[in-house]
DNA sequence: GCATTGACGGGTT
DNA sequence: TAACCCGCCAATG
């Protein structure tokens, strides 16, 4: 599954797509993602390439993306303050003063979930 | 071209 | 525990 990414060449399609594979009731954190893509050192770029998540022409859920307090940092980012949150409580997860509930229960690992042949 | 600013993370103090 | 600092790299003024 892993060497499916591997074909890809832009760093931020990677992103993306990864993104894209976190199951509904699930989250993952940018560093997380920044690992499993190789680049640990430049997890920034992740909350960057997110910033151009939406207007990518296919839809990420970017709400299932929080830095690794499983805060939800960038919920501004989606129009309303309160988007975010009610589409992750909307698949099963619950969020308190921004903080995801049991962050590490619904934690999507993609070095875990991918990298298994 | 330089300085500043992030949807971050890890290590020190 | 919290504050602080540093690396990383793209975008912006």
């Amino acid at each position: 599954m892993a060497r499916i990414l591997l074909f890809m060449s832009d760093f931020y399609d990677k992103v993306y797509e990864v993104v894209r594979l976190i199951p509904a009731g699930r989250v993952t954190s940018y560093g997380a993602i920044a690992t499993f893509l190789g680049t640990a050192q430049s997890s920034r770029m992740i909350g960057w390439a997110m910033n151009n998540a939406g207007s990518q022409e296919k839809y990420v859920p970017a709400h299932r993306v929080v830095n690794r307090n499983g805060l939800l940092t960038g919920k501004h980012h989606f129009g309303s303050s309160t988007v975010m949150q009610e589409l992750l409580e909307a698949e099963g997860i619950t969020v308190v003063d921004d903080q995801i509930v049991d962050f590490e229960k619904h934690f999507w690992n993609p070095m875990i979930e991918l990298d298994m042949e």
